[in-house]
RNA sequence: GGAGGGGUCGCAUAGUGGUCUAGUGCGAUGGUCUUGAAAACCAUUAUCGGUGCAAGCUGAUCGAGGGUUCGAAUCCCUCCCCCUCCGCCA
């Protein structure tokens, strides 16, 4: 959530980022306003009452017993008062909440305003589709051909949107994680990429396996709890399963102050993602884009406030660094206001050429929420004045395994129905091209 | 799952109803001394909020939440976490 002094202090630029955001109908910042007086006026007249009841109880151990009985029934009566006035603050509080866990963040001045993901802004392409000189055919049939997907049986054993990945596609699961975890703890390719960004900081990515169960209220403070309806939620033990390594990788440091000196903290976490695709319905139902289980590989970035975009581009550059290596044609796109997520301050996503669908697909995304997270996990840094501050999170896709074996297989598939592994990866995996299996 | 013991200022520990604005030791920072360092000595050493130019005043925080009390680190309840042992288990 945002700072209330910031919400005083930048009333029309919040209120601009409600509407830019499309959230005009359900976030009202006047009356968030009013409510936070009402809630400032309730405090101060708490604190008074406690401090007379301090004063009073503090008189009460040093005089004697006759007045101590006069002094008793005062303070009673204070107490009776502040009880009261206790009740009607803590209502106010949780409403002031409410209305501030509404609030999205702010964005940046270089996010393009629009109202849905059609006035999303492409921002460079890299690499050309290949023209293939045969009819191509989809991941599903592909994955079907050489025995590598089998969504049929999924469909029996577990329902809709569940897959099994069998043979190479297993083995390259594992390469690409392994591809991933090489890369991003590569002083080499950090050192390129962060001069390239202007980025101060070539610090390695720790390789994380995060808790795939996250409790509800964690969730909650990290602002992607809602809408419920996307989790897997578990009632009986108040647990959640992450929708991306990234929500139990955000509260790594949660109620933690870090010292400048350890910024910026950047992760690299592997785990399945669950998601209940409750509002999907119809949306990708072939295939595996689009699945309850997926495995992911997420980068997670602590950092100061004065360093958290050029982390975003840092991240960016990693991104589109390892698609080329992977050989496959890519954009880059700035993600609209409309269509941002919330907390975010910047979005980007990677969209990869998809040779059956013959456009791109979204593979990656990319959010910068500056302090928007951090400011309710209590993950704060002491800068270098002294002063506490919360640190700036980003998070981001460095690859979701699905996807980008759609990606993978049907940009390299050929005429016979084969396909070849892009060379970055042939060395964590003994074979060079899928063939179908004998049966 | 069962039994027992714990969670206090960066760390270690003291504190079992008011003198706790939390003591002590270590560490850290500044200073004295020294050519320099160590040692010794002196001083400082939580965070967040309100108010104020400031000094200050003030509220909250001793795992979390609730309760008892004029007053809670301290007593009671619930929960979370850690440790030891037992059981179960990859």
């Amino acid at each position: 959530m945002l700072d209330i002094n910031f919400i005083k202090e930048n009333k029309e630029l919040v209120k601009k980022a409600v509407i830019d955001k499309q959230l005009g109908e359900s976030v009202d910042i006047e009356k968030l306003l009013d409510q936070y007086q009402t809630y400032a006026d309730l405090l101060k007249k708490v604190e008074n009452h406690r401090a007379l009841r301090n004063q009073l109880s503090e008189n009460i151990s040093k005089v004697s017993a006759d007045e101590r009985t006069k002094l008793i029934a005062e303070a009673s009566q204070v107490k009776e008062e502040i009880k009261s006035s206790e009740k009607d603050l803590e209502d106010a509080e949780v409403l002031l909440n409410v209305l501030l866990k509404q609030v999205p963040n702010v964005v940046d001045s270089e996010v393009p305003v629009g109202k849905d993901e059609s006035e999303n802004v492409i921002l460079r392409q890299v690499g050309t589709p290949k023209k293939f000189d045969f009819e191509v055919k989809d991941h599903v049939d592909l994955g079907k051909y050489l025995d590598i997907i089998d969504t049929e049986k999924a469909v029996e054993v577990s329902g809709s949107r569940f897959y099994y990945l069998k043979n190479e596609a297993a083995l390259l699961e594992y390469a690409i994680v392994n591809f991933v975890f090489d890369t991003l703890r590569n002083p080499e390719i950090l050192k390129t990429l962060a001069a390239k960004t202007n980025n101060p900081s070539t610090k390695a990515f720790v390789p994380v396996i995060p808790p795939l169960f996250i409790k509800a209220p964690v969730m909650d403070r990290m602002a992607r709890l809602h809408p419920i309806d996307e989790r897997y939620y578990f009632e009986k033990d108040d647990l959640v399963l992450i929708g991306s390594a990234e929500h139990t990788l955000g509260p790594l440091h949660m109620d933690e102050t870090l010292s400048l000196s350890q910024l910026p903290i950047r992760y690299i976490g592997f785990s399945p993602a669950f998601r209940r695709e409750a509002g999907s319905y119809g949306k990708d139902t072939k295939g595996i884009i689009r699945v309850h289980i997926f495995d992911k590989l997420e980068m997670e970035s602590f950092t100061t406030a004065e360093n958290g975009l050029v982390e975003q581009d840092l991240i960016v550059a990693i991104q589109e660094y390892m698609i080329q290596q992977l050989g496959i044609p890519y954009q880059v796109v700035a993600i609209c206001t409309g269509d941002m997520g919330k907390p975010d301050y910047r979005q980007m996503d990677m969209e990869c050429w998809m040779p059956s669908q013959n456009k791109y697909r979204e593979t990656h995304t990319s959010d910068y929420m500056t302090d928007y997270q951090s400011r309710r996990l209590s993950t704060a840094y002491v800068d270098s004045t002294g002063k506490k501050r919360f640190v700036h999170m980003n998070d981001a896709t460095a690859f979701a395994v699905g996807r980008i074996l759609v990606a993978i297989i049907e940009n390299y598939q050929q005429k016979d129905g084969t396909v070849v592994v892009p060379e970055a990866l042939r060395k964590y995996v003994n074979f060079e091209v899928i063939a179908p299996k004998e049966k």
